[in-house]
DNA sequence: AAGCCGGGGAC
DNA sequence: GTCCCAGGCTT
């Protein structure tokens, strides 16, 4: 296993990609701006997310926040909305806490790693990528499709679900960095993870790199990740109907999908069950769940609170929904 | 260091 | 159906 590789190889490998990523990359929205709020805003989208997903959301969103401004001054309701199905809601509320704190502070990012990362929603990968491709910053970014990269390119057998691991490809990656053009380097190595150097059936006889690759004829070795078993479930929700309108409750902060709405956990308690309408498999985290949905009646008088309501067609269209309980509304 | 937070795509 | 993916924050 190689540790690193001599700046003479870097130097050949970092020249074929910067070639190959000029011939090869996607016309992508936030690739035809250079306006650092939307940069952001789509890093922050990025965020475990992947690009096909993030276009229309990314699209939408610069339509109807299309400023740092805009965004610090919309309500927290219609941020969430915009969000909406795109997961890790608490991207959302960083992202316009961001903006707040952006508009605070005259309206221009920090200029620097250490600004960037004291921002919220921030961290290491967001710094590197904002600060290389929106300030010109040389920062290395490290996510997941470069690590891909450097430990084939390595042969490198390290768990990268380990801190230390995490670090010295960091150091690689500084190695690897174009000091010149960060912004295009950071994007080159993501963008040969995405569409070249794939998790599954990597298309090595293509690669930019495969010279220099010394895992390339065991790519998919790479990378180890120790990884928590998932572990299954089933859960039941119940549907309220009342007229045409359905009993629907916010989730409070604590719980996943906080602030979005949802249909209640099946309560045989205060429940009666009736006629069961689907079965909607998702996964939260490690959890891999199988959700009923059946109807019921109230045994006694519903509850009543501002985070609970009988929602109609209308209202449940305009509000935020977790994914799983959007798909359960076209059931009814 | 480990656990929490979503959703979709590939196979 | 099953597996895979992975950045930031909290504890």
């Amino acid at each position: 296993m190689k540790s690193s590789l001599p700046e003479k190889k870097w130097a050949g490998l970092r020249q074929r990609l910067g070639d190959w990523y000029r011939s090869a990359r996607r016309n992508l929205p936030w690739r035809r701006t250079t306006d650092p709020y939307a940069i952001t805003v789509s890093e922050f989208m990025l965020q475990q997310t992947q690009v096909v997903t993030v276009i229309p959301y990314y699209e939408r969103w610069l339509k109807q926040f299309p400023t740092w401004d805009a965004l610090a001054g919309a309500k927290e309701g219609a941020v969430i909305k915009a969000w909406e199905g795109l997961g890790y809601y608490r991207r959302a509320r960083s992202l316009q806490a961001l903006a707040k704190t952006v508009v605070e502070q005259g309206g221009e990012l920090p200029r620097s790693e250490e600004g960037l990362l004291a921002l919220p929603g921030i961290g290491p990968y967001t710094a590197a990528a904002v600060g290389s491709i929106a300030l010109g910053l040389p920062l290395a970014v490290l996510d997941g499709n470069v690590m891909r990269v450097l430990t084939r390119v390595l042969a490198m057998n390290d768990d990268i679900a380990r801190a230390p691991t995490r670090a010295k490809l960091q150091r690689i990656a500084n190695a690897f960095l174009d000091k010149d053009d960060p912004s295009t380097h950071n994007q080159a190595v993501m963008e040969l993870g995405a569409t070249v150097c794939l998790p599954r059936n990597p298309m090595c006889l293509i690669c930019p790199l495969k010279s220099g690759c010394i895992g390339k004829t065991r790519a998919e070795e790479f990378p180890v990740k120790s990884r928590t078993a998932t572990e299954k479930r089933i859960e039941t929700v119940a549907v309220l109907r009342h007229g045409s309108r359905y009993y629907c409750e916010q989730v409070p902060a604590g719980k996943p999908w906080h602030g979005l709405w949802r249909f209640p956990d099946f309560d045989p308690a205060r429940m009666q069950k009736g006629e069961p309408i689907a079965k909607i498999r998702y996964s939260i985290t490690k959890y891999a769940v199988i959700m009923e949905a059946v109807e019921a009646k109230w045994k006694r008088r519903a509850p009543v609170s501002s985070s609970v309501r009988y929602l109609t067609p209308v209202e449940m269209q305009e509000l935020a929904f977790a994914a799983p309980h959007r798909k359960l509304i076209k059931f009814l």
